[in-house]
DNA sequence: GTATTTAATAGTAATAATTATCAAAAAGGA
DNA sequence: TCCTTTTTGATAATTATTACTATTAAATAC
């Protein structure tokens, strides 16, 4: 995969961010280093660099892609009112890749422990949702 | 609640269903009972059966929506390549809420294993991703 | 039982997020 | 440098969902 310059840089912002941010937000953050950026761009690059495991692609509730450049493992919440996502620290003494009993023909490289609730500002009853 | 035919037949449907269908892929299934419903039906429906806590709204963020009659507790997992779900038998000897050691301010009041795979179909390399 | 109120529906328009397309530019050799 | 491949920016197209509205059906009041 050729290092260009905008990819570089997304990768860069994604990574000094600990927001989880949907394509359109790290485009905005991008957009200031890069004015002249595409929001495609943007997308197809976030695609690529999951795909080369540099980053995780997260497929949480809500209607946007989230996207994680801190590949350690760790657990996420995520709030059902506004979608944000935020790192969990767990205790560490559960292997969740041994708790399959059957996956149904699937094939399993992946498992992890996602939790739901409220982000702080929308348990303040902000409506946030358009924050997004 | 009201109980209307439309309502009625879209929970028997689901019910029947073990694929966790999106709204479109069961709206195939319940026009060959009701020929003349509308798709906007069916959202309305599963979102207000979701609510009632009568079925599950699975949310895949970035992807389509799926549903699910089934509501006893069990895990899910989705292909990464074509979006289908399926369960997942586990061992079921971990609480997962007790594994939180902080939620950076987020109040938490679910928490679930998701499993990512590629589905019997995407394993074999067929392009499902248009049968989804 | 008929009138009035309320909820739900079908059909369709609008919106939001993502993906596809394509000509131009950039990157990386030979 | 010249040639080939990859990537980009701009924008069109698509997809999934939600919003809207006139109509119909159900529930309740009279
Ligand atoms: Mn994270
Ligand atoms: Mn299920
Ligand atoms: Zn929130
Ligand atoms: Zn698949």
């Amino acid at each position: 995969m050729r290092i260009t310059n905008q990819r570089e840089i997304i990768l860069e912002e994604l990574r000094k961010l600990k927001t989880h941010p949907t394509a359109d937000e790290l485009y905005d953050v991008v957009k200031k280093r890069l004015p002249r950026i595409s929001i495609a761009t943007i997308y197809r690059n976030l695609e690529r660099l999951s795909e080369e495991g540099m980053i995780h692609k997260l497929e949480y509730g809500g209607r946007q892609k989230r996207f994680d450049g801190d590949m350690r493992p760790h657990c996420h919440v995520f709030c059902v009112k506004c979608g944000r996502v935020s790192d969990v620290e767990t205790k560490n003494d559960v292997n969740i890749m041994d708790m399959v009993l059957d996956s149904k023909g699937f094939k399993i490289f992946e498992g992890g422990v996602q939790f739901e609730g409220l982000c702080p500002l929308c348990q303040k009853g902000d409506d946030c949702e358009t924050l997004q």
